[in-house]
DNA sequence: ATCATTATTTACCATACATTCAAGAGTGAC
DNA sequence: GTCACTCTTGAATGTATGGTAAATAATGAT
């Protein structure tokens, strides 16, 4: 609690903030010390003492990035309805990939799908976070057959990994350079074939 | 066509099926020098004479997987209907990005969707790459609508960049482990949005 | 005031990177 | 057999990379 020392005199968070548009720019193998260090405005060993490394610094971008730029998740599975989730998200993630003042597309995406085997461990990390997102949609979904709103002939596995692998196909799409509106079309066309 | 000269020892075209394996495992910026030339058992200096330099080699490799590996997009495009060309395209693809002894995935997808700004023109090279295999659909559709196939309510770009979304989300997915099995029910939902 | 503690600044380090040079070796033309 | 030509081999070049050491500066505790 008591701040011993040298005050910090920079923001973490919003060192943070920065880090997170240049990975999401450029991915992990595609940004270097010297990019990170200019957009954050901080000197290199400010960056080590505060994140640890390169690696320690992506993955608490990762982090900020999901507490902040995917929070439209949290609101979606807190719909009353299967129905209403899959809607939710969808649309909200076309927003969220295709926003005028930030990079286009998904960090999660595009910060490395395949990459060197020393960083596999990154592309590892990355696998698994959306992973992890897309279990949650799996709980909700089963919550949805439990409940009577989704028919138990349904599999909640199969929805989630339906809905992941269009909102990842939106985010290549985005990043390549198609509208949002064009991708709000795309995703209602997807929603046709969710049930109900 | 006279071969003057020291005779090339290795086959350029089976070097090149060496590239396209490296790429598409570790994408474009995770790809060394030292990793291709491993890989094709050929020298740097050999390398650079017959492909120019590491920008050269990648997109050679492209060009030899677009051509091997996605023949089955001409295939899909032969199909007598729109709903055909649809079907056979989602399918074979679900086949070609889980191939047993083959990297998981499209390499023109984990071959580089973002990058150091160095990079760049082999994003966008990849981008516009997806892009023309897309408007190759585009034209597909129109035809089927003009053949009375498809319903002139369709818009041929919009049903493109449906099933372009739905392969990109599917290669993101088998990159990250999704068996073929479970790929292949996702195109099938994905299926059931197409027209007809 | 002194000290322990933590940040910042500047410079450095070892390695890895893409690319190329120089010398030698194998081929066809004459 | 010599020459022009092209490939291979091995080494080198210059730069960029991620990471760190040492010295200095700012704070709280005593």
């Amino acid at each position: 609690m008591a701040a011993r020392g040298r005050p910090r005199e920079f923001d973490v968070d919003e060192a943070l903030e920065r880090a997170v548009d240049v990975f999401w720019r450029q991915g992990y193998e595609g940004t270097t010390l010297e990019d990170l260090t200019n957009a954050m405005s901080i000197s290199r060993p400010s960056l080590y003492a505060a994140f640890g490394n390169k690696e320690g610094t992506f993955r608490q971008a990762i982090g900020r990035y999901a507490r902040v730029e995917m929070s439209y998740i949290d609101a979606a599975l807190a719909m009353p309805t299967a129905r209403a989730v899959a809607e939710h998200y969808l649309r909200s993630n076309v927003v969220s990939i295709t926003l005028p003042d930030r990079p286009r597309g998904c960090l999660s995406i595009q910060g490395g799908l395949a990459g060197h085997p020393a960083d596999q461990r990154i592309v590892d990390f990355l696998n698994e976070s959306r992973g992890a997102g897309e279990a949650r949609f799996v709980r909700r979904f089963q919550q949805a057959i439990d409940e009577g709103d989704l028919s138990a002939a349904e599999d909640p596995a199969e929805l989630a990994r339906y809905l992941a692998t269009v909102t990842a196909g939106l985010a290549v799409q985005a990043s390549a350079g198609a509208t949002r509106a064009e991708l709000a079309r795309v995703a209602e066309r997807a929603l046709a074939a969710f049930p109900q």
